[in-house]
DNA sequence: GTCTATAGTATGATAGAC
DNA sequence: GTCTATCATACTATAGAC
């Protein structure tokens, strides 16, 4: 079983990784071709253009994490129960999916969400808004079954500090995980970050208001 | 008394603007001497580089932020109940002088810092890193105080979670105040996302570990 | 201090041969 | 589909006249 890898998959792997890593504008054609080990034109000719290249990298994953996230939120509303707490377990198996896509799907897709995220420009914005905003309903929704007491308008504010912590950690990760390494000499893998995180998250939305 | 800025000044106001909306690398310095009505070449003469505009600006608010923060620190560690709801307080004060450097002072300042953090090139993070590993070795004292149960590895990465959230809403403040608007026809100054996140950062840095 | 002019480099995109 | 070669455009930075 030799692996045939397609120029086109060769460049979505190189790009995704390089993109994670330094975010979209701040990574070239150049840098993708170099290290995908294809021609420069070839970006051009499979994909159209920088901006669609990047959309297919993200559509790689959202197209596997939503369809899971759904299902989780949707079992979850049918509880009698449901906690803050819950609702943030339900992003971990889904995470855990796009390990399908790629080894350490999980943690690339969440740096690109950072970078996309924090793309002031638009046309990601617009993009994700697009698959996001169906989820932050249902994710509202979830969460002020949760929550009754929280309106929602603070439940709104409250949903995006989480993501906010959530891709700032990712982001910010590697570095962080050397500076913790440093000085508690304790090093500590990518995944266990989100095991510190939900606790964290689960608190904030769960505070009294003002 | 007629308002005679100084060209650097006039740099300085103008590139801080741009890269609190676009981001340091996205900005160029054809935008900012355009902007603020000098020619593109007196940014080197004034401040030699790029990389030394960028660090100018962050120093101007640095400079009034840091000695107050760590007065306003001080004065709490002395009391004898300290909670991490105090701690986040002591951010307060702080934040809001940096109107005297420019009238939107503290919303700039973390767009700056979110765009800084998230910088991986390394320049802007050392520089912010040397001068933010002082005050978070107070920060993470300060809060240690109010958390005695929180080992310091648990406190480090919280203190890096709700950095995360912080900068993040700073930076996506603006779109998402244009989506709460919309969707709940109630428009929020961007003040008063600081008093939206407070509660929730305390009630991250409260909560039980996992 | 401020300007013009330009060097030197990098980018995304494409035309056209194979 | 893949390649070379190149266009058009942007960038930071600097030299040198005023």
């Amino acid at each position: 079983m030799a692996k045939r890898v397609s120029t086109k998959d060769k460049i979505l792997n190189a790009a995704e990784a390089l993109f994670a890593e330094h975010g979209f504008e701040q990574t070239s054609l150049r840098q993708i071709t170099a290290d995908a080990e294809v021609n420069l034109a070839s970006v051009n000719y499979h994909f159209g253009s920088k901006k669609a290249l990047i959309q297919a990298v993200m559509a790689r994953y959202l197209e596997v994490l939503m369809p899971a996230l759904d299902r989780e939120l949707a079992e979850l509303a049918q509880r009698s129960q449901v906690t803050t707490r819950a609702v943030f377990d339900c992003f971990r198996e889904p995470l855990n999916e796009l390990r399908q896509v790629r080894k350490h799907g999980p943690t690339i897709f969440l740096s690109l969400l950072g970078y996309a995220y924090a793309d002031i420009q638009g046309h990601l914005r617009r993009y994700t808004m697009d698959h996001f905003g169906d989820v932050m309903q249902r994710l509202l929704a979830t969460l002020h079954l949760a929550n009754p007491q929280l309106s929602p308008v603070d439940m709104f504010w409250r949903l995006h500090f989480v993501l906010g912590a959530t891709v700032f950690a990712q982001v910010s990760g590697p570095a962080l995980r050397e500076i913790a390494a440093a000085d508690f000499g304790e090093a500590i893998a990518a995944d266990q970050v989100i095991d510190r995180l939900i606790p964290f998250l689960a608190g904030g939305v769960d505070a009294p208001t003002e």
